[in-house]
DNA sequence: AGCACGCCGACT
DNA sequence: GTCGGCGTGCTC
């Protein structure tokens, strides 16, 4: 017998199998990781096929099976093929990412199991009396000796050292039982009841079908009830389900949600887990010993068998594509794994991305609609103040009514948040005499300034430099930072308000392992009076005494040169907003702009989404954006500025012969970040609609690149900025 | 990817 | 004369 091997090695030319000979004794299938000697090394791979013959002379022999117990089935196989195919990377890559780290092709510890060590009788119960009568000064031995009669097994930690006589004279022995990291014991079951509006969502939704829905909930209708309801259904037709948020934080708080509601019958996977922890919790899923399972984005993978549900929270997140190849989009993902499994999948958000509202308006998607906040709560009184008449009192940062508002949240004990989208103390380092401003010199991206460190830093690269005024250019010591950032905000608001209690959250603060879950405790038990942060603090967090919520500059994401930043602003600051108001309290959303007459102000204060989908959509539409046509991104990297732009014109010129003519195609131009690390970037953009030579097309100058060594190319299907 | 093979320049 | 630069080509 001989096996088709897929080899770790994760480049194009040897995206194909190469064949071993399977080993009489071997006990081997189909998705199993080996170990084979090629090119007279020793690596793993994945078996891919088994057949009986081969043509080929000098066949090797596959030298072991790895992980035997834990193997890609037969679906995820299938999925593998699927995303490296609408992902052009691949067929390994595809299923390195689908793998967790423990288990990964490349991978070569393998020892991640953890075990207790127990110790239990291994004589007969008379034979043990017998030994206690027969000594009956040795307590520390009978204690051990009555305590296992009791009880059958004892943790080995529990007892006194006695426990090794007893070893050494056969009475009892040391069991070696599976220990998983992250163990939830079963706590009594809360219960919940649905409004009206939930439970006429929930029956509408078919669990035996195929069908895929867009669930529109306003922030705060209680999106999440409907969905441990629709879980509860699933696990009661003896099916899996699998739940996505967007990012780690929100996982915290969905998880308690879950567990209180299915106790050790859910499982976690996101990146914030130990390799340990989520070889683990993929265990569990292979299993079969979970019917639940919440993650991010990569969750998406999980090897739940027969899968009944797949949920997608605030599914418009951009955080669902993956912005490293293999660039997913993770509804695209559940879309193929729903129709694999013959089960539905559930969208949910309370600003749907452009995207999915169409798909629903067409009845591609069945539109599911929650329109009251639960308890009937008011959403928030919007605000907008307009910053350039704060600037002539000389409020540069906080606007007058802004620090009113605070000081009368403070006043009744109630919370404050504030959002800023940039983290660091300020935007720019420039020079006020001449206007120099510090570049990356790897990256062409100007430098942002962070005080506790006193350094410039790039945020795309991480390059660091020590702050200095006196500028490179002209000499004066006049470099001054502008802008804010949110480490100048929890300064600013330090010194106006010295006696509240302030946390910063953004991706600075909150590197370290555990420190998210920290701070939500904190911000729940009433230790914080102010939260600073950055759009991480936007979504999903569910804080009854939050009453007032402000925007810094509402401009920062609007000024970004993108088709969705209108769509991605309002989606932002209506989540922002939502985050007030979720008890009966009064509640006010402050948004400070320099553009107050922008008409999505208008819309974020009227939480007109529909209004926002109508006007955006007569944009798309003359302009020929999604979702009225596709997109697909190619950029042309290389260290040599000429050779990248000598190629780029190369592909543009084959595209336009090769490609349906009612495809349209931009550039090459100049990627938004032209120079990142060094690499000089130009992109071509291709808009289609359906476009049956473009595949081969892209899938033949990608090949063709993949030899080149001084340059490559980066192809992104439907990327999520231009 | 990783390594052998191979063909040209500068060194103990 | 040899050591070692990295261009080319192959790996079941």
């Amino acid at each position: 017998m001989y096996a088709e091997i897929l080899i770790q090695y994760g480049v194009k030319v040897l995206d194909k199998t190469f064949t071993y000979k399977i080993p009489n004794n071997m006990n081997i299938s189909i998705g199993n990781k080996v170990k084979v000697l090629f090119a007279n090394k020793i690596i793993n791979g994945i078996v891919l096929n088994i057949k009986d013959n081969t043509e080929l002379e000098n066949v090797l022999e596959i030298l072991e099976v790895v992980n035997p117990d834990i193997k890609l089935n037969k679906e995820l196989l299938e999925l593998g093929n699927y995303l490296s195919n609408i992902t052009y990377t691949t067929l390994i890559k595809s299923y390195q990412t689908m793998l967790p780290t423990s288990l990964k092709v490349k991978n070569i510890t393998s020892n991640y199991e953890k075990y207790d060590e127990y110790l239990v009788l291994n004589k007969s119960k008379d034979e043990i009396l017998k030994y206690i009568e027969n000594n009956k000064r040795a307590i520390a031995q009978i204690k051990i000796l009555n305590d296992l009669l009791d009880n059958k097994k004892i943790n080995k930690k529990e007892v006194s050292n006695s426990y090794k006589i007893l070893i050494e004279k056969d009475l009892i022995k040391i069991i070696k039982e599976r220990k998983y990291r992250l163990n939830k014991t079963d706590n009594e079951k809360k219960e919940y009841t649905l409004t009206k509006e939930q439970e006429n969502v929930v029956n509408n939704v078919f669990l035996n079908s195929k069908d895929i829905y867009l669930l529109y909930g306003v922030t705060g209708s209680g999106k999440t009830i409907v969905y441990i309801d629709l879980i509860k259904k699933t696990i009661k037709n003896n099916k899996t389900a699998l739940m996505l948020v967007p990012e780690i934080s929100l996982t915290t708080q969905m998880v308690n949600r879950l567990y209180d509601s299915f106790g050790s019958d859910v499982a976690i996977l996101h990146s914030g887990l130990s390799d340990g922890e989520k070889f683990d919790e993929y265990t569990k899923i292979y299993k079969n010993e979970v019917s639940v399972v919440v993650g991010t984005r990569s969750a998406i993978f999980a090897p739940l068998n027969n899968l009944g549900l797949i949920i997608i929270d605030e599914e418009h997140s951009t955080t669902y594509k993956q912005e490293s190849s293999p660039r997913y989009n993770t509804i695209d993902i559940a879309t193929w794994r729903g129709n694999y499994n013959n089960c539905p999948i559930i969208l949910g958000s309370a600003t749907p991305s452009l995207e999915s509202f169409a798909r629903a308006k067409k009845g591609v998607y069945k539109l599911l609609t929650l329109t009251n906040r639960v308890g009937n709560f008011r959403l928030p009184l919007v605000n907008i103040v307009d910053m350039s008449q704060e600037m002539k009192k000389r409020n540069m940062i906080f606007s007058n009514e802004l620090k009113e508002k605070i000081k009368d949240t403070l006043e009744r004990h109630e919370q404050v948040m504030l959002l800023l989208n940039r983290r660091g103390f300020s935007t720019i380092a420039s020079c006020q005499n001449c206007g120099y401003t510090y570049k990356c010199p790897h990256c062409e991206i100007s430098l942002i300034y962070h005080k506790s460190s006193n350094h410039l830093r790039c945020h795309y690269c991480g390059y660091t430099k020590l702050y200095n005024e006196i500028c490179p250019e002209c000499k004066e010591g006049a470099i001054r930072n502008f802008g804010t950032g949110t480490e100048k905000v929890s300064e600013e608001i330090k010194k106006l308000f010295p006696t509240a209690r302030v946390l910063r959250m953004d991706a600075d603060t909150t590197t370290k392992k555990g420190s998210h879950e920290k701070y939500i405790n904190m911000i729940s038990n009433g230790l914080v009076d102010i939260i600073i942060g950055t759009q991480m603090i936007s979504k999903g967090l569910d804080f009854p005494n939050i009453s007032l919520v402000g925007v810094i500059n509402a401009d920062e994401s609007l000024n970004i040169p993108d088709f969705r930043s209108q769509e991605k602003t309002f989606s932002l600051l209506n989540q922002v907003s939502g985050r007030a108001g979720r008890s009966g309290i009064k509640s006010n959303v402050i948004i400070q702009t320099f553009n107050p007459d922008n008409k999505i102000f208008e819309l974020v204060k009227n939480n007109d989404y529909i209004g926002l989908f109508n006007s955006e959509m007569i944009i798309r539409k003359k302009l020929n954006y999604p979702p009225y046509y596709y997109i697909l991104g190619i950029k042309i990297c290389s260290k040599d500025y000429e050779l990248a732009s000598k190629h780029a014109t190369k592909i543009y010129n084959y595209l336009e012969k090769n490609i349906d003519d009612t495809s349209i195609i931009l550039g090459p131009s100049t990627a938004s970040m032209f120079k990142l690390n060094n690499i000089y970037r130009f992109q071509i953009i291709i808009k289609y609609k359906f476009d049956n030579k473009l595949e081969n097309s892209i899938k033949f100058i990608d090949q063709l690149y993949s030899k080149e060594k001084d340059i490559y190319l980066e192809i992104d299907n439907n990327p999520i900025s231009l």
